[in-house]
DNA sequence: GCGCAGTCTTGTCACTGTCAAGATTCGGGC
DNA sequence: GCCCGAATCTTGACAGTGACAAGACTGCGC
């Protein structure tokens, strides 16, 4: 019409992860449409086909990127309670890749990108555990990684909707202080000094 | 085949949502399309929206009856490991229910029935927490609740491809049986009484 | 200044959910 | 036995979607 627009948009790939953040953290990974994204854009409707082939592709660059993130996250922890803290902090703070990445029926399933990163992430996360827990680190794993992910997922799908406007990480520190759990660094299961 | 079946179904209902459930269980949600179920079903395109007025309306009463089956299970759980247990093969014994009951944006949040059999299970699930844990009942129930939650979202989700075939019960069982956790019914680690 | 590869457009197809309006059949009251 | 309302299902249409094919434009290296 009038602003006509340079044949070349420039930055469209970017552009288009961008948007699709937002819709995804707003609206769910469902909502997102390559033509609507287009659209806000200001490009045309196949434009998107070019930088990733289809849609399962865009949320796959997504995906990998949240995995990336989620790893350097992992790397700054401490100790094992402050590894599910920045876990459960990660989700909240990255919605739309966290939904993304453990939703493999939206992915491209033989991405080698995306297998290594998501390798490497489980490789911080088995290291974070094992480096306090040498018994069945396996296992081990398995428990810290159920029970940080699951608090995620539960913040995150909006069923603790009391703890909504809460920092994450002080709801898992809490959660992992309860006599149930045994997640305390260093310290022994009564005799804390 | 050249039989020209009747007008009505007879049982259209019932038939749309075990549809529904098989391509939910292979394919996800998303891969839900009421037009496909109803080709199936041997109706004509619109038919299901008389039935469940729209797809979130379908996805509802699966996610109802879901929460229901859950409940059932959990009232059978004879201690808080067994709890777990029950929730996580609850999970891979009903994928479809799962997966749905627990992304609300797929659903109609204004339901009643769902809003009603949401908070009977989670009732369950708090109820069968306090009996064993006095001590800040609710946190313990968040903890138990993502440990489980989470177990059974990984299992679902293809991220622990080692444990495929594993009974799920059992997987969460070794889990709580870990020295990073004290789910163990009624053996204190050191001061049990 | 040329050509090529990368970027984007236009056009089309089959498919989807949803709505409106009508056809068919069932069940209860008489 | 009959009739009428209500429940069930059909037909038709509309806008939106992902994907594909073929072509237009443009920047960059040479």
């Amino acid at each position: 019409m009038s602003s006509q627009r340079p044949y070349h948009h420039g930055d469209l790939r970017r552009a288009l992860v961008a948007e699709a953040l937002e819709v995804i953290a707003s609206e769910g990974p469902n909502a997102v449409s390559l033509r609507a994204l287009a659209r806000r854009a200001g490009v045309s409707h196949a434009a998107p086909a070019h930088h990733f082939g289809d849609r399962a592709g865009l949320l796959t660059v997504i995906a990998v990127d949240g995995y990336r993130r989620l790893a350097d996250e992992l790397d700054r922890a401490t100790d094992l309670r402050d590894l599910g803290g920045r876990y459960v902090a990660f989700a909240l703070a990255h919605p739309a890749h966290f939904q993304v990445m453990f939703r493999p029926e939206l992915l491209d399933g033989d991405d080698a990108e995306l297998a290594a990163a998501r390798a490497a992430t489980r490789e911080r996360l088995a290291r974070g555990v094992a480096a306090r827990e040498a018994h069945e680190p396996e296992v081990g794993t398995l428990a810290a990684w159920s029970l940080a992910h699951g608090l995620a997922t539960l913040l995150l799908t909006g069923n603790l909707p009391t703890l909504e406007g809460l920092d994450p990480r002080e709801v898992f520190h809490a959660v992992s202080h309860h006599p149930l759990l045994r997640l305390a660094p260093g310290e022994g299961t009564d005799a804390p000094g």
